[in-house]
DNA sequence: ATTACGGAGCTT
DNA sequence: AGCTCCGTAATA
């Protein structure tokens, strides 16, 4: 509803004689907008407003939607500063309480402006605008003075008691949109408004799957946990494979019967595939409330509404999916917990499981935490006893886990200019020799990530980002992965001129591609790739073709390794394993250990044994050795041990601060303000600033800080009193606050 | 986020 | 002196 069309309360009657005298009600409204407090507003004679309510105030010259909030600011303001609510959204469901809570939990936590988390609650704009109302039929109490086969298919139809949309009525009884007006005319149909929302009801005991015995314990643990009540969490913990879905469907199925309660499963983007969906709606008999970046803005209305009303009872979506106005959520499944796409890095930055963890315990619900290679954090909060611990020991299958060995590089390289290894090509031929199929995994786009000129050593780089171009040949361009920036592939060096002298550098997919192209010449190949696969159809279809084994050779980038099974898929060659290892990441050897030991495990899930081969030159790094032999306990162990001496999460705090300007020395300059002005803490440092690893995006100059805290210090309240001790910056500097940062550039 | 404000540099 | 432009502050 724009603010401008409202029905406003009435304005004040003769009013202002009395005005000076009375004091009037107040309450504070959020708004969503970079702000760190409600404002307050008089709430109108008559009136009574609740938190949560969806109300129209004057902002300056403009009237925006806010929220009205729990506990006004602390600073007193001016009573000749205040102004009236103007309106109550009384078409719009009230946010419920826990979100006004959990708002100020994740604004505090992440010292966000509270108003940017409200922003993130509001994210349907359509659910503040008014909307046309739809109208459609359902049965009347008239009869037809003559009844054909056609008009008795829409009566049936209409029997349920719903309101249909003619399209919808049109295709359930296969019937013209004639038949349906005549039976209006004979007010046999009665036109009737549709419904504003979706309900999403899945049927608990629709449909049971046979569980092994270890599903079945681990299936009971989790409903124990829902039975019991209260916050809980758990790990759920089983390799690929093991049937982790069908187990935490149980709990969901429980928290549907137990109460009749909310669910919330969240999932990485990639992984919420149809796939995903049609085993759900096998399972509870209708598809679930969806919610990611591809949702339309009509269809996020409907969903958020549905949430808000309680009619949309479970939800599976990305993380900010978690911000919806859940009105009665019993349950939080976070499946592929470790998943690096959980933390969000712009705007307000969060990491979705760890705040799911903090939903549940403000909502004291369950959440299970799923994953074939948990986090470091929650094996940690496991050891703790913070996290309960369900384990699938084997696969559901019965099939064992694939057979995986490291291919030293620097033993056995690749040809000169290819990057497939005499081994890795056995491998695909013995696959091909079977008739089964074989993956080729590179996580890197493009056709190489790096352009020069054999005359004269030019390397092309972004005229914006710290960063090489990286050749796509499909598409004829080099293109920066970090700003965006493309331009078409030169003829010439355009530092000496040379013709026909650049050459490409190592491989992305397109090169490898070609490469197995060329090597197999007779074998059908499928590309998967984010940017050389138009459209979800086209992605479905491809791996429609893969399932079905209408592809010998899949060729693919991280696209592969989450949320679709591949049947008949027996080996994968890791072309590059240790590309995510040289990242500025805390979490590199863990991030590096889940991608591949993911990778890995799509090889040989059903039928015959798989095979992984992993090409590296540090083929006795900690990560490639629990890799090749499976002991995935050693590389935890191994991986804790080194973060607890580090000081690193969970064994202590960081948070980084990230300056950006226009000129470097801009950006120094605040940077080494900030760092001057730092408090002195006892369990707390902070070290630098140096220059960001990626010293120029967009052509912001970037310096960073990073805050190391004790486990038990209060890095919040630190960051805040070292916050208000410097000024805000100014000309075009911005700083940035990454709290428990995952990346380091 | 959006808008009003005010100083810097430029036009008249 | 008047006017536009952009950076900055304030919005209750």
């Amino acid at each position: 509803m724009a603010p401008s069309d409202l029905p406003l309360f009435d304005a004040d009657l003769p009013e202002s004689s009395a005005r000076g005298a009375t004091t009037r009600a107040t309450v504070p409204v959020l708004l969503p907008l970079a702000l760190d407090e409600p404002y307050t507003y008089e709430v109108p004679a008559g009136e009574t407003l609740a938190p949560g309510d969806f109300v129209v105030v004057p902002l300056g010259p403009v009237k925006r939607i806010g929220v009205v909030w729990r506990e006004a600011s602390a600073r007193p303001v001016d009573p000749r500063k205040l102004k009236p609510v103007l309106a109550r959204l009384d078409e719009v469901p009230p946010l419920p309480p826990l979100n006004l809570a959990f708002a100020d939990w994740v604004a505090q936590y992440t010292l966000a402006p509270k108003g940017m988390v409200l922003q993130m609650m509001m994210s349907a704009r359509l659910v503040f605008e008014a909307e046309e109302p739809r109208f459609g039929f359902r049965g009347g109490s008239g009869v037809p003075s003559r009844m054909t086969d056609a008009r008795q298919r829409v009566m049936a139809a209409v029997a349920d008691g719903a309101v249909w949309s003619k399209k919808r009525l049109m295709d359930a009884a296969g019937v013209s949109a004639a038949v349906i007006d005549g039976l209006a005319e004979a007010d046999a149909l009665i036109r009737a408004e549709l419904p504003r929302t979706r309900a999403f009801a899945p049927r608990p005991d629709f449909a049971f799957a046979s569980l092994s015995d270890a599903q079945l314990t681990a299936a009971g643990a989790l409903q124990q946990t829902i039975a019991e009540g209260g916050f809980s969490a758990t790990l759920l913990d089983g390799v690929t494979g093991s049937g982790k879905t069908e187990v935490y469907f149980e709990a969901v199925a429980e928290a549907l019967r137990h109460g009749e309660r909310q669910v919330l499963i969240l999932l990485p983007e990639i992984a919420l595939t149809n796939q995903f969906l049609e085993r759900f709606e096998r399972r509870f008999g209708c598809r679930p409330g969806e919610w990611h970046s591809a949702v339309s803005p009509k269809e996020r209305a409907r969903v958020w509404r549905g949430v808000a009303l309680g009619e949309v009872r479970v939800v599976c979506g990305a993380r900010s999916a978690l911000f919806l106005p859940f009105t009665d959520l019993g349950l939080i499944v976070v499946d592929e917990e470790h998943d690096p796409s959980f933390k969000q890095d712009d705007r307000v930055t969060y990491q979705a499981r760890d705040m799911a963890v903090v939903r549940a315990s403000l909502g004291k619900i369950p959440i299970v935490l799923a994953s074939a290679t948990p986090s470091v954090e929650s094996i940690v909060n496991v050891q703790r006893g913070r996290y309960r611990h369900a384990v699938l020991p084997g696969r559901f299958s019965g099939n064992a886990l694939p057979d995986v060995e490291a291919v030293d590089l620097r033993a056995v390289p690749p040809e000169r200019g290819m990057w497939i290894s005499e081994p890795l090509v056995g491998a695909v031929n013995e696959a091909l020799a079977k008739g089964e199929q074989a993956l080729l995994f590179l996580n890197r786009r493009g056709y190489a990530p790096l352009t020069l000129c054999r005359a004269c050593g030019h390397r092309f780089t972004c005229p914006q980002c710290t960063a090489y171009l990286v050749e796509h040949r499909l598409r004829g361009r080099l293109v920066c992965h970090h700003c965006g920036f493309s331009l078409p592939f030169p003829k010439a060096c355009p530092s000496c001129h040379g013709e026909a002298t650049l050459a490409a550098s190592g491989p992305g997919i397109e090169r490898v591609t070609e490469e197995a192209q060329n090597r197999w010449p007779d074998a059908r190949l499928a590309v998967l790739s984010s940017d050389l696969v138009p459209s979800t159809a086209a992605l479905r279809e491809i791996l429609t073709r893969i399932t079905e084994g209408d592809v010998d050779i899949v060729v693919g980038t991280q696209l592969v390794s989450k949320g679709h099974n591949f049947p008949k898929l027996s080996f994968v060659g890791v072309v590059d394993g240790d590309l995510s290892l040289a990242t500025a990441d805390p979490r590199a050897g863990e991030r590096t250990f889940q991608l591949l030991h993911q990778v890995t495990g799509r090889a040989g899930r059903f039928g015959a044994p798989g095979r992984g081969l992993i090409q590296t030159h540090f083929p006795d790094h900690p990560v490639m050795r629990a890799l090749v032999t499976g002991d995935r306990e050693a590389f935890y162990e191994a991986e804790i041990g080194l973060r607890e001496e580090a000081g690193y999460p969970p064994f202590g705090r960081l948070a980084a601060l990230i300056v950006s300007g226009k000129t470097r020395y801009d950006a120094e300059g605040y940077a080494r303000a900030l760092a001057l002005a730092a408090p002195e803490a006892s369990r707390i440092q902070v070290l630098g600033p140096v220059e960001a690893p990626l010293a120029i995006i967009r052509g912001l100059h970037r310096q960073r800080l990073l805050v190391k805290a004790a486990r038990e210090a209060d890095l919040q309240a630190y960051l805040r009193a070292w916050l208000a001790g410097v000024d805000a910056p100014r000309g075009g500097v911005t700083l940035h606050i990454d709290v428990d940062p995952h990346s380091f550039l």
